[in-house]
DNA sequence: TTTTCATGTAACCTATCATGTTACATATAG
DNA sequence: CTATATGTAACATGATAGGTTACATGAAAA
C-alpha cells in the first residue's frame, strides 16, 4: 500500500455493507458482507452490531437469518451511522496533554482545538445531509455512466 | 487519560515551542524545549527539523546553540506549519482500501471523498488565517484576565 | 427433538505507527 | 582541544484498529 490506513474505516465499511445489503431482497450473512468487504464475519457482526443497537439495522439469528436495514434509505444519513458507531474522533490531528498546566499550551490548545471544532460542526452538518439514499442513487448513476462508456467502446471496436 | 491521544500531535507540539521561543530573545535549546513540551531533545529536534527545512526556524550548533524563529510571527500560519510538517492526514476517518474493485465501495469512497475534501479545504483555508502573532496575542489577553481574575480573588480575600 | 445455520461476544493475536530512547557523528564557540 | 550544541540512524515502547479463534445462544428445518 501506497498510503496508509486511517485510524477508522467503519464508517466507509457499513456504508458499503448497507449499500449491498440495500440491493438485495434477502437478508445477508455475516459471512456474505465479510466476502464483499474482505474481510472478517466477526468483524463485520462487531461492526454492525453497532448499526444494530441504533435501530438502523437488524439482525436474525438460525435458518435464512442475516442483516436486514431497518427502516427507509432515505431516513439513514452519515450523520446516523456517525453516531451509532459512536461518534469516534474525525481528527487525526489534536494535542498531546488534555488539560495542561503550562499557561501557553493551554492557549495553543484552546486556539487549536476552536478552529477544529467549527470544522467538526460543519462535518457534522454535511453528514447529516447526505443519506443512504443519495449513495444508492450516486451509485447507479454511475453504474450507469460505466454501461454507456462500455457501449461506446464496444462502437470503436 | 480519557479519551486517547490523537495520532499526530506535532502541530500542537511546534506551537508551543515556537510560542515560547517568541517570549525568548535567545536561541531555546532542544533540551530547554524538551522541558517545556514534557518530551525528549531528539523528539525536539526531529519535530523543530521539518520546519527547519521548511525555513521557518534556524537551528545553530555548538556553544550558545539552539533553536531560533526565522521570520516574523505575523508571516508564519498554521498552514505553514501544517506543510511543514508534511501535511499529514487531518482525518482519522477514512476508507480502507485505495482503489477497490467493488463498484459499490467505489462509490461509497468516492462520495466520503468529496465530504471530507470539502471540508479539509474549510480548514486549511482557516488554518492559513491564523498567525503565530494571533496565537501570541491571544496568550497574552488570556494571561492577562487570568491576572485580574487573581486579583479579584485576593480582593475577595 | 435433533441438526444446522445464524448471530453475540469474550479473549487473544498482529501489524502499524507515533513517540520515546540510546548512541554516536558533526559542527562551532571559546 | 574541549565543551556544547544539533543531526540522524537504529531500536524500544505503547496504543489501537482490525483479524482470528472459540464457544455460547437462538431459531428454523429436518
Amino acid at each position: 500500500m501506497i498510503g496508509y490506513m486511517k485510524r477508522d474505516s467503519r464508517l466507509s465499511s457499513v456504508l458499503h455493507a448497507l449499500l449491498h445489503m440495500a440491493e438485495l431482497d434477502d437478508p445477508m450473512t455475516s459471512e456474505q458482507l465479510a466476502r464483499c468487504l474482505n474481510t472478517n464475519p466477526v468483524v463485520v457482526r462487531r461492526t454492525m452490531g453497532f448499526l444494530r443497537r441504533a435501530g438502523i439495522v437488524v439482525s436474525d439469528r438460525g435458518h435464512a437469518g442475516g442483516w436486514r436495514i431497518a427502516s427507509d434509505l432515505a431516513a439513514i444519513t452519515l450523520r446516523d451511522l456517525h453516531n451509532a458507531l459512536g461518534e469516534p474522533d474525525v481528527f487525526a490531528i489534536g494535542h498531546r496533554h488534555e488539560a495542561p498546566d503550562c499557561l501557553v499550551e493551554q492557549s495553543v490548545n484552546a486556539a487549536l482545538d476552536e478552529t477544529f471544532a467549527e470544522v467538526q460542526a460543519l462535518l457534522l452538518k454535511r453528514m447529516a445531509h447526505v443519506t443512504l439514499a443519495d449513495l444508492a442513487d450516486d451509485f447507479a448513476r454511475r453504474h450507469t455512466v460505466r454501461n454507456s462508456h462500455h457501449k461506446e467502446h464496444e462502437q470503436d471496436a
